[in-house]
DNA sequence: AAGGCGTGGAG
DNA sequence: TCTCCAAGCCT
């Protein structure tokens, strides 16, 4: 039986070996580690660092996040994926100016009532960035105490999801919860991996049950599967000039709040759809095919370069004419980035031979 | 209360 | 090329 405590063992481990210089490390500026908890939900770490310095760089404060328009905060989400987080971040920032006096609140419960923060991310928040005494479980912790614990079943279940709240409950410690909530992540990520976890360096590998019964190759239990569903959409790349039509994604759904390609129905023909947009063209054809995966399904994405008349023109609401050069600041979805970039390139390419 | 919601990296 | 899923939350 080991000497010490589980959490003494997570904290000195922690002290020596955790992860100490992230971006959002060394402050208390809850505002700093809110939004870094926020961009880290489904999202790793070296995926994070660079949205977050430019979201920091741009959005100092609470008070600037809020007085922004919506528009400018997903500019900056823009390839970072699963958008309501930003939509939601967005709207938390101006509920914390209108009535906690542009401050973020400190008790775990009341910041898990702002929109985009659960009980897991409101923990991290209050822990990290007050001191505050409470269990975090997001998916490093889920994995280490599933092993440790020995608690078969797929996490995402609500019953497993339970039990894991108790023991992340039953074994916090009185004192320097901050060190030991990040030495349960940082042992997640470096030593507890998903895949050849290094147990030989894990400061509690003497009792985790998985180890013993040689079980770490099991647990946790892999999310039960389905078959991923395959769509396809033909999408217009309309050019009028250097500038392309872009329309605004509804609020909710994939992609929500972004600009967008026009689409079509797959057996429609392009230069009818061009019409029915209120467009001449004057030549059009097939650019590749791609396949974009989603969580839930595979998207085959058929565009369609179609180019019309070169005449100034206002785009009706909900509509935009991006020039291309403009791509950078706008708020696209990855591929509709990467098809556009593509675009733009051979444009650039054809003008200079 | 399952399913919707992005993207990129690892193996 | 294919599978899995990462500092989850919302409806």
């Amino acid at each position: 039986m080991a000497s010490d405590d589980f959490a003494t063992r997570i904290i000195a481990w922690q002290r020596r070996h955790g992860r100490h210089d992230l971006p959002w490390q060394g402050t208390r500026d809850p505002y700093r580690i809110w939004v870094s908890e926020i961009m880290l939900q489904q999202t790793q770490v070296a995926t994070v660092i660079p949205y977050y310095q430019r979201f920091l760089a741009r959005f100092p404060d609470v008070a600037t996040l809020a007085a922004t328009d919506e528009e400018a905060v997903l500019a900056h989400w823009s390839g970072l994926g699963y958008y309501a987080r930003a939509r939601n971040l967005h709207r938390a920032a101006q509920e914390i100016v209108a009535h906690h006096q542009g401050r973020i609140p400190a008790d775990p419960r009341t910041l898990a009532a702002l929109p985009g923060m659960g009980r897991s991310t409101a923990a991290a928040v209050a822990v990290f960035a007050f001191g505050t005494r409470a269990a975090i479980l997001d998916g490093n912790v889920k994995r280490v105490l599933s092993r440790h614990a020995g608690i078969a079943g797929w996490p995402g279940d609500k019953r497993v999801e339970a039990q894991l709240w108790a023991v992340a409950e039953a074994r916090l410690p009185q004192q320097e919860v901050g060190g030991y909530s990040q030495g349960l992540m940082d042992l997640g990520a470096t030593i507890c991996t998903r895949a050849r976890p290094a147990c030989a360096l894990c400061p509690v590998h003497e009792d985790c049950v998985a180890r013993h019964t040689g079980r770490t190759g099991e647990l946790p239990s892999p999310r039960p599967r389905k078959p991923l569903p395959e769509r396809a959409v033909a999408v217009l790349v309309l050019l009028a000039g250097d500038a392309v039509l872009l329309e605004k994604r509804p609020a909710t759904g994939v992609w929500g709040g972004l600009w967008s390609l026009p689409e079509a129905l797959m057996e429609e023909d392009c230069a009818q759809v061009a019409l029915r947009l209120g467009q001449r063209p004057l030549r059009s054809r097939a650019l590749p095919a791609f396949m974009h995966d989603f969580t839930h399904f595979r998207l085959r994405i058929e565009p369609h370069l179609v180019e019309v008349q070169p005449v100034r023109q206002v785009a009706e609401p909900g509509r935009l004419w991006l020039p291309l050069s403009e791509l950078q600041g706008a708020a696209l979805p990855a591929p509709v980035r990467r098809l556009l970039k593509g675009v733009a390139e051979e444009r650039a390419w054809l003008i200079r031979s």
